[in-house]
DNA sequence: CCTGTTCAGTACCGATCGGTACCGAATACG
DNA sequence: CGTATTCGGTACCGATCGGTACTGAACAGG
């Protein structure tokens, strides 16, 4: 970005607010997180907010960034794997573990930021719906090159198999939410991938 | 309840206003549905709304109440189905039908009422999730009816099994809130009944 | 009719919403 | 140093939030 480094520098650190404001839109989700809420947990003015990141939907978008990097790069560690049954695998738990941290809100922000909103909300509801098929089509192309490397067999359909996985995912992210335990959420994990790839 | 039969009589119908406020509360959500979009929809005012319901948040708690016996009645019809593989398919083509009705918000009112709210939401957040947990309670009750008539095989747990399927339904009501249609979601519900019990 | 009761509409309540004008303090550059 | 520039806090903005006092009309029973 720029770096004017003329002037007052700032006095609180912005990384670390973004962070503590991610904590309250995930517990809150985006319309029950208020500025209050926000600048008092990351211990600066709203003044000093606006400066630093503009208004609310641009302080939840770059929480949603901190996120994607954070807590959720399960998905992006889970395309890495050798085989789609590691992929699989890798992307529920990891579902699980974040759903479920000690140190963390209970659900994803992804699911849970804006699920359903008023008309204020409404772009942040675009943006994680748009969020959820993005990851969703990930998980579909790395299905298809699992095609193309006979990982899996031809009549799978990857677009499907990524589908079945989001649902899985965002289910155990509802669940988390209603207060299930990482343990009881992992045997369904479990569960779901004893049948690989369900065909 | 109370039959005063003198005064004047109410003007509106007050059954069909509900079915109106339903649909408000389906599509925005507990907090994101304001008090003029509910009276505006209702087609009455806000001093007929509180005459009538008592406040939102028990107007809230009426609409949950319709929502159960009507458009999430699938639950019960599903429990009654003879086999515990008619029960499972039963409730996920239900929830599929139900979170993507062409004359009705997509998801499902228990879901996205209130995953995560400000403050003034939580006692709502906190009757959705039991909610949910009362559903998951009553497919645990029904599995174990059929572990105990020999339809389950002996090693299968109920409570696991209502858990997986409720899991699946949560997702399903994520994916109809972000746009999945009707036939995605029902491939999906397909595709995890393959292999039932998942064991 | 008269009286009592309830309904429905207006107009308002204090609180809170997201957002901002203003100003003194603090720092960098000349 | 002087000056430009930015930061951070107060105090406020209009709009909207959920909720209500008040009023007059509409009905039931006598």
């Amino acid at each position: 970005m720029k770096k004017p480094a003329v002037g007052r520098p700032r006095g609180f650190d912005a990384d670390e607010a973004l962070r503590r404001a991610l904590l309250v839109f995930w517990e809150k989700g985006y319309e029950g997180a208020a500025l209050t809420d926000l600048t008092d947990a990351m211990g600066i003015t709203r003044t000093s907010m606006y400066a630093a990141f503009g208004n609310k939907e641009q302080l939840f978008r770059k929480a949603l960034e901190l996120y994607t990097e954070g807590p959720a790069a399960y998905g992006e560690r889970a395309l890495a794997e050798p085989t789609a049954r590691a992929v699989a695998t890798a992307f529920l738990d990891g579902a699980v573990r974040t759903t479920t941290g000690p140190d963390s809100p209970a659900g994803c922000l992804g699911v849970q930021g804006a699920l359903a909103s008023g008309d204020a909300g409404r772009p942040i509801h675009d943006a994680l719906a748009q969020w959820r098929t993005a990851a969703e089509e990930r998980l579909a192309q790395r299905f298809q090159r699992a095609v193309d490397e006979h990982d899996l067999p031809p009549e799978a359909e990857p677009r499907r198999l990524a589908r079945y996985l989001m649902t899985l995912a965002n289910g155990i992210a509802v669940q988390a939410a209603g207060g299930a335990s990482r343990s009881e959420l992992q045997e369904i994990a479990d569960m779901a991938l004893r049948h690989w790839p369900p065909i």
